[in-house]
RNA sequence: GGGCGCGUAGCUCAGUGGGAGAGCACCUCGUUGACAUCGAGGGGGUCGCAAGUUCAAUCCUUGCCGCGCCCACCA
């Protein structure tokens, strides 16, 4: 054997072996009926895996490979996510990167079939990365969410939730984001605080009407009265003012009862054509925010939505996809005379038809939304309009001669100093520094844009019930269980979920629009869109022929064509237009003939398609033998960051869909981060590669560092060199071990009727049954081993990966190699053939539970040891994993344990005393007790030889000039008289009776305690018994001994 | 505002209602026939603070302090 595990060499060439011998393969070494199964979270095909997959990963294929060696009918699902907005965004900036034509210029289909480049060439990146890790997944049933068959599945669901009304397609305030230009979900939102101001502007009443404002403090006292015409507003977003469709205040808000009802005026856009809205009132204000007035922008505020909605206040839509302020539709004057008649009631508007009202003034269109936020605070501050305060107001913001400005994103600045006399001015607008929460899109980080539009939802209510009640039966745990608490809080306020996306890259929704037929219209056709939901155009096109023949009284032809962005542009505004089927109509002879309908452009939320991961990729909606075999699967294993994007809905749709759960445990892993606690980022460039760790340290190393550090309900798992090169050392330890064995020709015996490894347990050859194995360091390694063996096993069960690596680690290291390796020197290297051969085989058995035991963890290292030390007849990744029987044996347990006990005893003083290392030296036991002669007798080769004596011997006393150590049944004597420093020892010796007394007072004050007697368990009070009268013998020991050092002088 | 996690050795972290642990780092010694990616030994902790429950608390309860995260609509 080398002298070390060459895992840069070594990892591949066995992965290609298992590869090649179809070992990940489902059902691969199955020896019973039940399956065990993993879906894989698909990691997106965005680029290359990140410590956090390695980690996941390894976690998926330690219980893969334990369950395989099970004999479970096993199997690991991979996969990718084609991962919608993230991959469109890593192509369009490579796009741009590179100076090739965006994504608008190449049309959609070039750029979807560029996406499809990306997909491939990150897909092989993902399955490589995946594969030097060492997962065992079946890559025979690798699968893609936009695959043929997952996309079927997709169309599947999308047409049934339809069908059932739990899939709608409504106009409603959206988070929207002005970068990509779609619709997000509110997971897909985050809230950051900025830092924001709040402007304080005057909406004059209408008719300058005016009215008594009083302010009360606490106890009712007035602290402010004056005579005002107007109502002061507070607002972060001035922009939107020009949107408002009301001012709402709270109900019991005393201050403004007496204007209730009564018009006021936006105070900003061109004089002539000044705005009126009405002053109603709303639960929503906080009467002590701000003013206590709101103003309400239905359209770009959910909160104004609510309100609006509420009380039957017009949402004008100020803002194009881009956020920048509409250009479109009629000049201001005549949309602004509109709103007026609306605000007087003299007429109403239905939300289409306030859609289409643009409320920008002339010379606001076009504008980027945060320079008209710079324009109308300019425009209503030089009126006049702006709240003043004196400059020297605590929270003016705005400093003396200077002003806010804003960047792209939002945040304010400052812009160059206001004209202003030399002592400045004495009242500044009053602008209020403050912190706000922010929405960002989670991709684009631009600040999310609220906007009214049209888009399909999940009704996800209707399916979180049965998915929550799954969870509160105990049909799927948690692990750890406090993340139930997280789902139930999510699930039970759980909004309708927006699954469309304006992107290209996805599945397109399987909805076209035709014209709906007017029920009694003369002209046949209205302008309002029909839409037929269908899993294929054919479909689509006889549902419509369907439609129409029976509507119309005739037959026609229906032609299907997909969407464009120009149709885009229309659903968002709401829905009508010619190029929504009127203008694809075709007549002759005065009777319609042809219509042409057109496929929604828009694609599904990512998420969407992954819900139905544990069952499309096994197959559904065709009925396999894979979906009917290992669905429900058994275990997911994610990041609780994706309880909501992903738990959640698989837990939705798989009950919807397989009536059953998807999982019986969701087991949510840490999250890794550096080793000084910090996220992992490319801006912080403190990104640990996952493929450079396993280049430098091998794969077993790294998942052995990452398992043995994966704790249940510790958030964060620190990933290292450090904690790399520990994983390393102990591969190299066992690597060592094997060595020692092979050297020593510790090899299996082979049965060759049966040509099975055997198990001492139940071994035909009966060299290495336990009840017949003769010496006692096999005994005890035998006990020793299946006390691991139970430890990882329990630990696996449990979910502890840390606890299972440990058990291993500890087993291999301290007690394999620390003693076992050791205390079998003497007899692999004796003349005693019997005794050499049962020890060769003891040991060959209990290093290949070791390896068996720590395959799941570390497997190419475990796999090259097998291979490497006997003939087998089946891979490690194949064998069965122990099911051993407690081979404990009580005696050698208790004599090992002893043995231990005396080598650390008389090694620990020896550095202590300075003998030097290499001296010999004679011991004398003395006080013996019974056994002690026979413990002495079968291993005094091993005491001799660990502890470096020269002899060993009873003796009636302890030989003049010795150090003495105290065990339970016999005093260690070491004659150093020529080496012994007097001074040391009598310290050594006081600083041991010092912490004898210590506990025999401890000890003796408890058994005192009649509370203690009275209520302590029997079992207890007794062993604290015990410990006392072993704490008083061993000082008693320990001041004979100082006695005789006295003596000696 | 609500929820969650964490404060144990210099560092990173396990752990338990009854005698405080590991890895790394540190100190001393060691080329003993598997292993210097090693071996032997060692130092080092009021288990965040306070109160309570208990015969007994590092562990259970409550409060406080500190750190981190998630959710939430205060204009």
């Amino acid at each position: 054997m080398e002298k070390t595990f060459d895992a840069a060499a070594a990892e591949p060439r066995i992965y290609a072996a298992w590869k090649s011998d179809g070992a990940f393969a489902a059902g691969a070494n199955k020896s019973r009926d039940d399956t065990y199964c993993i879906v894989i979270p698909p990691p997106n095909v965005t680029g290359s895996l990140h410590m956090g997959h390695a980690l996941n990963n390894t976690l998926q294929d330690i219980l893969i490979r334990w369950k395989r060696m099970q004999g479970f009918d096993v199997l690991w699902q991979p996969g990718t996510d084609h991962a919608g907005i993230a991959t469109q965004m890593v192509v369009e900036r490579e796009l741009m990167e590179t100076q090739q034509p965006g994504r608008r210029d190449m049309g959609r289909e070039k750029f979807v079939e560029r996406v499809w480049q990306q997909k491939e060439k990150s897909e092989g990146t993902i399955l490589g990365q995946l594969e030097r890790l060492g997962c065992s997944c079946d890559w025979s049933r690798n699968e893609f969410t936009m695959s043929d068959n997952l996309s079927a599945a997709v169309l599947k669901v999308f047409v049934e939730l339809y069908n059932q009304g739990l899939i709608f397609r409504g106009k409603r305030l959206v988070n929207w984001d002005p970068m990509f230009e779609t619709a997000i979900s509110d997971l897909e939102v985050e809230s950051t605080e900025v830092d924001g101001h709040m402007w304080h502007f005057k909406y004059p009443l209408a008719g300058g009407e005016t009215y008594e404002y009083v302010e009360k403090d606490d106890d009712g006292t007035i602290t402010l009265r004056e005579t005002r015409d107007y109502i002061s507003i507070a607002t972060t977003r001035p922009e939107t003012m020009l949107g408002d469709g009301a001012v709402a205040v709270h109900p019991s808000d005393e201050r403004y009862a007496p204007i209730v009802g009564q018009l006021c005026e936006i105070p900003v856009g061109p004089k002539e054509h000044r705005r009126l809205i009405p002053i109603i009132t709303d639960e929503y204000p906080d009467p002590d925010f701000g003013s206590g007035a709101v103003k309400i922008t239905g359209a770009h505020d959910f909160n104004d939505y609510g309100v609006a909605k509420r009380g039957n206040i017009p949402c004008y839509r100020l803002m194009d996809t881009k956020a920048a302020m509409r250009e479109d539709g009629a000049p201001y004057a005549e949309d602004a005379a509109l709103a007026l008649a609306v605000a007087r009631g003299e007429r109403t508007l239905t939300e289409a038809e306030a859609d289409q009202v643009n409320l920008v003034p002339d010379d606001l269109r076009g504008l980027d939304r945060y320079a008209a936020r710079a324009r109308v605070i300019e425009q209503i501050t030089t009126e006049g309009l702006a709240v003043m305060v004196a400059a020297d107001h605590p929270d003016v913001a705005w400093m003396k001669g200077q002003a806010p400005t804003w960047d792209k994103k939002g945040r304010a600045g400052l812009a160059p100093p206001l004209p202003d006399d030399e002592t400045g001015p004495q009242t500044l607008p009053l602008v209020e520094a403050k912190k706000i929460m922010q929405p960002f899109g989670d991709r684009s980080k631009v600040v999310i844009e609220p906007m009214l539009t049209d888009q399909w939802f999940v009704d996800a209510k209707t399916l979180a019930e049965p998915a929550i009640a799954a969870v509160r039966d105990g049909k799927t745990k948690f692990v750890p269980d406090n993340w139930e608490r997280v789902y139930y809080n999510w699930m039970e306020n759980i909004e309708p979920w927006c699954i469309s996306r304006q992107l290209w890259w996805g599945h397109q929704v399987p909805v076209w629009y035709g014209p709906e037929v007017d029920a009694n219209g003369t002209s046949g056709l209205s302008m309002e869109r029909r839409p037929f939901c269908a899993e294929s155009e054919e479909e689509a096109k006889r549902a419509a022929t369907n439609y129409y023949s029976s509507t119309l009284g005739h037959d026609v032809r229906i032609h299907a064509q997909n969407g464009d962005d120009e149709i885009v542009e229309i659903q968002r505004r709401g829905g009508t237009g010619p190029a929504l089927g009127i203008e694809g109509v075709s007549w002759s002879d005065g009777k319609i003939d042809e219509i042409r309908i057109i496929r929604d452009p828009d694609v599904l939320d990512t998420w969407f398609s992954s819900a139905l991961w544990p069952f499309s990729t096994l197959g559904w909606p065709n009925q396999t033998p894979e979906l009917a075999r290992y669905y429900k699967t058994d275990v997911l294993i994610t990041g609780f960051d994706i309880i909501f994007f992903w738990v959640a809905r698989m837990m939705m749709q798989g009950i919807k869909f397989m009536d059953e759960v998807p999982f019986h445990t969701v087991y949510i892993n840490s999250i890794v981060v550096d080793g000084h606690g910090k996220k992992m980022s490319k801006s912080l460039g403190n990104i640990i590669d996952p493929l450079d760790l396993i280049d430098r340290f091998g794969a077993d190393a790294t998942r052995f560092a990452l398992a043995s550090q994966e704790v249940q309900a510790r958030r964060t798992l620190r990933m290292s060199d450090q904690a790399a090169e520990g994983g390393q050392r102990f591969g190299t330890k066992l690597w060592n071990a094997a060595r020692f064995a092979e050297i020593n020709q510790c090899y299996r015996p082979h049965d060759s009727h049966t040509g099975a490894d055997t198990q001492p347990h139940a071994s035909h050859t009966g060299a290495i049954r336990p009840e017949l194995a003769q010496h006692t360091v096999n005994l005890w390694i035998m006990g020793e081993t299946s006390r691991a063996a139970a430890a990882v096993t329990k630990a696996l069960e449990d979910y502890k990966f840390n606890e299972a690596a440990t058990a291993i680690y500890d087993h291999v290291w301290k007690v394999f190699c620390d003693w076992y390796v050791e205390f079998a020197k003497p007899l692999l290297m004796g003349e005693d053939e019997a005794a050499k051969a049962e020890t060769r085989a003891t040991m060959a058995w209990a290093l290949d539970q070791c390896l068996v035991l720590l395959h799941p963890i570390m497997p190419f290292i475990t796999e090259e040891l097998w291979a490497t030390l006997s003939n087998r007849s089946k891979a490690l990744i194949h064998m069965d994993w122990p099911d051993l029987a407690d081979l404990s044996d009580t005696a050698a347990d208790a004599e090992m344990s002893w043995v231990i006990r005396v080598i650390e005893s008389v090694r620990s003083v020896r550095a202590e005393m300075n003998v030097p290392a290499g001296a010999r030296i004679p011991m004398v036991l003395t006080g013996t007790g019974d056994g002690v002669a026979g413990r002495l007798d079968r291993n005094s080769a091993l005491i001799e030889r660990l502890a470096r004596l020269s002899s060993i011997e009873i003796g009636a006393g302890a030989p003049e000039g010795s150090v003495t150590l105290t065990l339970d049944d016999c005093e260690i004597n070491l004659p150093l008289k020529d080496i012994i420093d007097i001074a040391a020892e009598r310290a050594r010796l006081s600083k041991a009776v010092g912490k004898t007394d210590k506990e025999i007072n401890g000890l003796e004050k408890k058994l005192a305690n009649q509370g203690f007697l009275a209520k302590a368990p029997e079992e207890v009070v007794e062993e604290q018994r015990h410990r006392l009268e072993a704490a008083r013998s061993d000082q008693a020991r320990l001041n004979a001994a100082l006695d005789r050092l006295s003596a000696m002088k």
